[in-house]
DNA sequence: ATTCCCCTGAGACAATTTGTCGCATGGCTA
DNA sequence: TAGCCATGCGACAAATTGTCTCAGGGGAAT
């Protein structure tokens, strides 16, 4: 595929941070977009994060979703108050439409399923609303995936509390942490 | 438990526009939100929805992904050109993280896989982002519920045939036979 | 009529997943 | 500090699934 690049920017090495509490999948993802002609920071919380922010927000990022315990969404929401402008890609191994939602919600400009690739990236950056054709699978989530979903979503709307949300559900709450472990079903 | 009301509102019944090919689907909704108090109007494809707006543009509107061969997506953003203020959601049988980012991205206000219910329709125009304090979940589906109610759905849609479905749904064809063979209770 | 092909119901048994309990930890509040 | 609740996780039994297999029942093409 062609390499779609960011040639257009006024900048010459746009400023991209990256907020991921695995440390190795930060780094290989810095190095791929240093390459990419970025000037990337890594950080590992939110703390870390917003620290690293206080001088100079960045024009790019990328935050995973599941940050240890704390949730990447609040950190989309800090950015974008510090920055409007700030373009933000959520990434996370544990996808959902819920949390895809409330992403785009609090201002992400894209939101992809792990595992991604430095191209995908770009793209998800380069994207404007509005500008694909997204062709409308002709086939229903499977029942795997329909109750991950389904769960996702009400565990949002109860603020991630999963006592709250087993009972609800009417499910024990074991069976939940277990469920929630898992990565959701491959599509 | 409570209903979530929409007494705030300035208007006694404010208007509502469901578009879905799906008819009887349609009716249903259409009783159960006249029930809310809205004042409810039905469309089945996006020409028919439009020249609906042409007098006056409703103040809520349900829109399904998947209208014959037309993508509901369009019509969330004409709804929204033609008027900021619509609250929208987007309702859909084929649920993807794709066409949801899509359309938080176009406006819409909340993406719903079906099997919904109005309550849940109700705590979508409620909802704003970020904010899960209000949590006033109405009495969600169980998982068993929601599963039972999604097999269904794909089973009809496949003129009942257990083999497809359970190739469909991504499960062992016993094991939908075992389900199948059970009652539907279980809330 | 016979052969395919696909659907269906159902038994048996192993592989997994859940239901239950229990326990330790940590935050919050009276 | 005690009481309450949420959370993570180990362990073991109970229940559900995954697999395989067999025995029909149409329907369509030969």
């Amino acid at each position: 595929m062609n390499q779609i690049s960011l040639e257009d920017c006024a900048e010459e090495n746009p400023s991209l941070l990256i907020v991921d509490d695995d440390t190795v999948f930060c780094g290989v993802l810095a190095k791929a977009m240093t390459k990419r002609g970025f000037q990337v920071i890594c950080a590992h919380s939110i703390g870390d994060a917003l620290s690293l922010c206080e001088s100079a927000v960045a024009e790019y990022a990328i935050v995973d979703l599941k940050l240890s315990n704390e949730s990447g969404l609040v950190l989309v929401e800090k950015l974008k108050t510090l920055d409007q402008g700030t373009r933000i890609v959520m990434l996370t191994g544990y996808a959902s439409i819920a949390t895809a939602v409330e992403a785009i919600k609090l201002g992400a400009t894209h939101y992809l399923a792990k595992p991604v690739d430095a191209d995908e990236i770009m793209a998800a950056f380069e994207r404007t609303s509005g500008d694909s054709e997204l062709s409308i699978s002709a086939n229903p989530l499977s029942v795997g995936r329909l109750e991950w979903e389904y769960i996702q979503r009400i565990l949002s709307e109860n603020d991630n509390n999963v006592s709250v949300t087993a009972r609800i559900l009417n499910m024990h709450r074991r069976t939940l942490q277990r469920k929630l472990a898992k990565r959701p079903v491959r599509e």
